[in-house]
DNA sequence: CCCCCTCCCGTTACCGCTAACATAGCGATT
DNA sequence: AATCGCTATGTTAGCGGTAACGGGAGGGGG
């Protein structure tokens, strides 16, 4: 009992003793057992992060975001990952829950029946992340994306475009580029102007696609004047078709994408981009779950950033 | 004890209980407390994952091996980020190892002397990846970074090249890019040639870095005929600041990377670089952990992979 | 001198599950 | 009918810690 007070910092202990056991334990290489622990005591130092991919290269950013805030709280982060399926996101909350984590950090809104059962019986906070179009579990951090495609719309037909191509992943499970899509065909709408072409991917390398699918939407519709990719490396990729191509942008054509990926600093022509906040969304989130104990809030706060338009090079200004 | 049965398949229990068993777990919604069932078994479907960082691209490529491998093997990954900060990667082991994992993969052969300790003395399947250039606790699964390295300043010497920078991180702990740079200064040496120029970076986005260090060095070293960069991203900066430039590549100037990222293919000219394995080593990695309880293997395999070189157009040829 | 309080350390009873063993039920075998 | 063998289910005792409480030693106040 004295061992468990030492290691845990927690009650009376006299220095002498302290001093003792911490010896032994070092010589013996002693390593508590938070399994015991875990179940003796009902606390668990782990916040399940359920996110659809790593490769995304948002996610990590989401990561690094909740492993800052989470730093100096005890709190661990778990990481769980679902390629963007409903199935795989349910097990990956099963396995999770079972573990009975502090908290659950869940990037999205959509989860399946029995996923969203758990979510609301776990009797830990959750706090679903991304995305604030639609209804939570119990806490939201993110932006609108439906307002994110929206105002890009607004900003390039202030610009001056009319025919305006979309391209995007093929999105049976990714809602929020959904959103985006729904939002921009909303805001172009508003100005009486629809979508003059459109392209899927799915799968590859980003960059490829995206200069795979600019030439082919060019060459199908050869009159288009802007190009919005739903994220950063497609559009990067369509940014160097052009630019290798010899097509003036942004005058002849202009390019956004979405996402405000860091990595692509460094292109010669910045492109057009709209940061969704991501490493912030990571901090919020996690400070929702280690503040919670501490400050007993009842929960069910929405948290909405405002992504930031960044015009970059490649919509043309005035 | 018959519901417990039921829920880990394992026993024989009357279909007609088992389905009375399974129906008023999912009414009640119950989800098993995996705390309570490790204590009790002495066994957890954990594998400890601690690699340097998620934002290098390289490691959820990793990441993505061993949980393609560890699919369906019952196992799951946990993943731990150091920052490449050795003290981190200490604390990160030890609270791995304080859950009782089946079994561990860890980056890299260099660790403090009580993380090795805690390797040592875990009493599971251990495998450090990555890197083969030195001796491991258990099993290894890596490349050769010296040899890489190495081979890349014979490939690059053969093509005729005799001028030639380095390019890369300030590594006081990345020990993989100082066993390239140590192994590629050893191949020049063996033709008897000598860096002519080299320069360091730290932080920052790697594309725009690549960018500025290529300015920075060809400024101070004019007559510079190839530059090795020790990624690709950096490399992939400077590749665009010489095209931006038209500064002819490979002619005037060669240029290779290292890692062989996808993220890239889709730039116009292809980069130079040797591909480093990673999925694969993240496969063998959790085969090895996978595979050591049924195959009662004893351990201390060592696995080194070829890293292949691939010219891409920033090489001259013949 | 007694009482009470504080500081330290020990005792006891779990936490929720599973290994190991015990037992009940029932048909088949001798 | 007694025994055996098998399957299906129940019982018991932990797993390695921690919460909650107990209590001895020492000190200060009345």
């Amino acid at each position: 009992m004295t061992v468990s007070r030492v290691l845990r910092n927690r009650g009376d202990v006299s220095e002498a003793t302290r001093e003792k056991v911490l010896e032994a334990a070092k010589s013996l290489g002693y390593v508590p057992n938070k399994i015991a622990g875990a179940l003796a005591s009902q606390r668990v130092n782990l916040v399940g992060v359920i996110i659809p991919s790593l490769s995304n290269l948002v996610f990590p950013e989401v990561l690094s975001g909740i492993s800052a805030e989470l730093e100096d709280t005890g709190l661990q982060p778990v990481v769980g990952v679902t390629n963007y399926s409903p199935e795989k996101e349910e097990a990956v909350l099963y396995e999770m829950l079972s573990w009975r984590p502090s908290g659950v950090i869940i990037a999205g809104l959509e989860h399946t029946e029995a996923a969203r059962a758990m979510l609301e019986n776990a009797g830990v906070p959750i706090v679903e992340i991304m995305d604030v179009d639609g209804q939570g579990v119990d806490s939201v951090v993110g932006i609108s994306h439906r307002r994110a495609g929206l105002h890009m719309a607004e900003a390039i037909i202030a610009a001056g475009y009319r025919r305006i191509g979309f391209l995007g992943t093929k999105m049976p499970e990714d809602h929020r580029a959904r959103k985006r899509y729904d939002g921009f065909k909303e805001g172009l709408a508003e100005a009486g102007i629809t979508l003059a072409d459109e392209e899927f991917y799915q799968g590859g390398s980003a960059l490829a696609k995206g200069r795979e699918m600019t030439e082919t939407i060019l060459r199908r519709t050869p009159d288009l004047d802007f190009l919005y990719y739903s994220n950063d490396m497609i559009g990067a990729g369509g940014l160097l078709w052009c630019l290798d191509n010899g097509i003036d942008v942004p005058g002849r054509i202009g390019l956004a994408g979405f996402n405000g990926v860091d990595l692509l600093e460094g292109l010669s022509v910045r492109l057009a981009t709209m940061d969704a906040c991501r490493r912030e969304i990571g901090r919020k989130a996690a400070e929702i779950i280690a503040g919670r104990p501490h400050q007993g809030l009842i929960g069910g706060e929405v948290i909405e950033l405002e992504p930031v338009l960044e015009l970059g090079d490649t919509i043309r200004k005035g």
